[in-house]
RNA sequence: UCCUUCUUAGCUCAGCUGGUUAGAGCACAUGACUGUUAAUCAUGGGGUCCCUGGUUCGAGUCCAGGAGAGGGAGCCA
């Protein structure tokens, strides 16, 4: 017979009906209770079997990530943790798990609680946990939003592409793309390796950002926007950083700076909103699970929010709108300054600010998500417009609490003249970017966009706090398993 | 890359100023029980104390080097 998602069974809708249901047993409880879960809900289904007219040889192989197919009247349950069971008539082992840890190859989940770090070394078993299944159910749903929401406001996905050539956007370091023998490559006459010889016939590595391709689609369709897989090969080991990470990257024609905030702050709420919508139970559980993790730590250093908490405190404030210059009065101002509690101490204007001020503007000052804008242009990169008082352009990062910077974006500099003067400046060789610059030269308008790391949105909506416990199996220095 | 903490049973950990047979909880196995909710009760098995070298009568414990992991910083999304 057909089968039935548990995520359906557990409405209660097919109630004495003969149902059959597919999944991985979680637990196994006095010979009679099977927890079942097939992945469409946190929830598991009981599933009774009766192990005085079962064969023996059957109940054993009911074990902890055996998968077992059930057939049985949905009735009623008489036990207190759940409202519907089936009344096992088939069982039916697809696949024996061993679940004895003395042999060489058993089940690694057992039944009990482990550590995120285990779960990390069997990233390929840990969407079967609680944890991990509304973890990636989120993530499904969030992605799913930020397509919905674009393209409900009639944007193009376009789709940029992974192996680039130019390596002038300064957006950090890349992999690089070859097919020459690493061992023997061909040569130039000055004994450097050779890349017109390789595939492309030029030099080529994985793209750090699909943001200066966005920008020629938008010159065409006035707003796209791009969500693909990104590449950083820089050396960073934080909780925040990933070498391959998804970036949602969309770019609008006719936008200003304003116009770019509001944009992003909408589409962040929106996505917000419709995961809290579509994964209410999810969500529910991982904010419990925040608030017991929490429970273990000193009381100072519990968050004074639950999960739930924050995401609706998110949605119910309009987020906190500084310029860079103001960020640098407050946090000069700012007792902790002065008291010297800043590892670095804000002195004057034109610096970068660190993780630990951004933490006290977004945690400590506003409580809020915070866009802080026009930053010094010696900060930023070439292509940011550049403002009328010649030393800030028209930058925005947005920090939201825990995580810090979620999206960066800019208006980008529209003026041909201005463009290619800074890039100059900067160093930036031109000659790799006249296609480009052509965005400048025929019917060039002020347009703007912005970046949002996808893994760091994951990681506020679901309160996780390690970024590789966000993506299915993350790429990071020295790591890159499964 | 830098700073810092850690690495002991399948998992999570305890193991004091170095001391002779290295412990706990959970998991696992066996049995009992049979409407359980990570069932309960009883019994039992299970260790290259991360690796290499050193100090010492004696090292899980101290020292040096290496490997791996966590947290923080930088870079950023």
């Amino acid at each position: 017979m057909a089968r039935t998602k548990i995520k359906e069974i557990l409405k209660g809708n097919l109630i004495d009906q003969t149902v059959n249901v597919k999944g991985w047993v979680r637990t196994f409880r006095n010979n009679s209770f099977i927890a079942l879960n097939d992945g469409s809900s946190i929830h598991n289904l009981q599933a009774v079997v009766n192990f005085e007219t079962t064969d023996d040889n059957i109940l054993k192989r009911i074990t902890p990530g055996a998968c077992i197919s059930v057939t049985g009247l949905l009735i009623a349950s008489q036990g207190k943790g759940q409202t519907v069971e089936i009344k096992v008539t088939d069982i039916e082992i697809y696949g024996d798990s061993e679940s004895d840890v003395s042999k060489s190859h058993s089940y690694p989940l057992q039944p009990k609680a482990h550590s995120l770090e285990y779960l990390r070394e069997i990233a390929h078993l840990r969407f079967r946990t609680n944890t991990f299944g509304a973890v990636f159910r989120v993530r499904h749903t969030l992605a799913y939003a930020i397509h919905k929401f674009f393209n409900d406001k009639g944007f193009v996905y376009l789709h940029t592409p992974i192996i680039t050539s130019s390596d002038a956007e300064g957006a950090g370091e890349m992999f690089r793309v070859t097919t020459l023998d690493t061992k023997n490559p061909p040569l130039t006459d000055e004994k450097e390796v050779d890349y017109k010889q390789d595939f492309f016939g030029k030099s080529t590595n994985l793209t750090v950002s699909g943001q200066l391709e966005g920008e020629l689609g938008a010159m065409a369709f006035s707003d796209v926007y791009t969500f693909g897989p990104t590449f950083r090969a820089e050396n960073s080991n934080t909780t925040r950083h990933l070498a391959e990470f998804w970036m949602i990257e969309p770019e609008m024609a006719f936008f200003d700076l304003k116009d770019n905030m509001a944009l992003a702050e909408e589409m962040l709420k929106f996505v917000i909103t419709y995961a809290l919508e579509n994964n209410k139970e999810d969500i529910d559980f991982l904010s419990q699970r925040l608030f017991d993790e929490e429970k273990q730590k000193p009381q100072a250093d519990r968050s004074e929010l639950t999960l739930l908490e924050k995401l609706h405190f998110c949605l119910g404030n309009e987020f906190a709108k500084i310029t860079y210059t103001e960020a640098i009065d407050i946090l000069r101002e700012s007792n902790h300054n002065k008291k010297k509690k800043f590892q670095y101490i804000i002195e004057g204007w034109g610096a970068d600010l660190q993780s630990e001020h951004e933490r006290y503007l977004v945690e400590k000052h506003f409580k809020k998500p915070v866009i802080l804008t026009d930053y010094p242009k010696d900060i930023k990169s070439f292509y940011m417009r550049q403002n009328e008082d010649g030393k800030t352009v028209a930058a925005m990062d947005i920090l939201f609490p825990g995580i810090g910077e979620i999206i960066g974006g800019s208006q980008r500099e529209e003026r041909l003249e201005k463009l290619e003067n800074r890039m100059n400046e900067m160093n930036i060789p031109t000659h790799d970017l006249q296609w480009y610059l052509d965005t400048r030269r025929f019917g060039t308008c002020p347009h703007a966009g912005f970046g949002l790391g996808f893994e760091r949105l994951v990681l506020f909506v679901t309160g996780m706090t390690n970024i590789r416990d966000v993506i299915a199996f993350p790429r990071t220095p020295n790591n890159c398993e499964f």
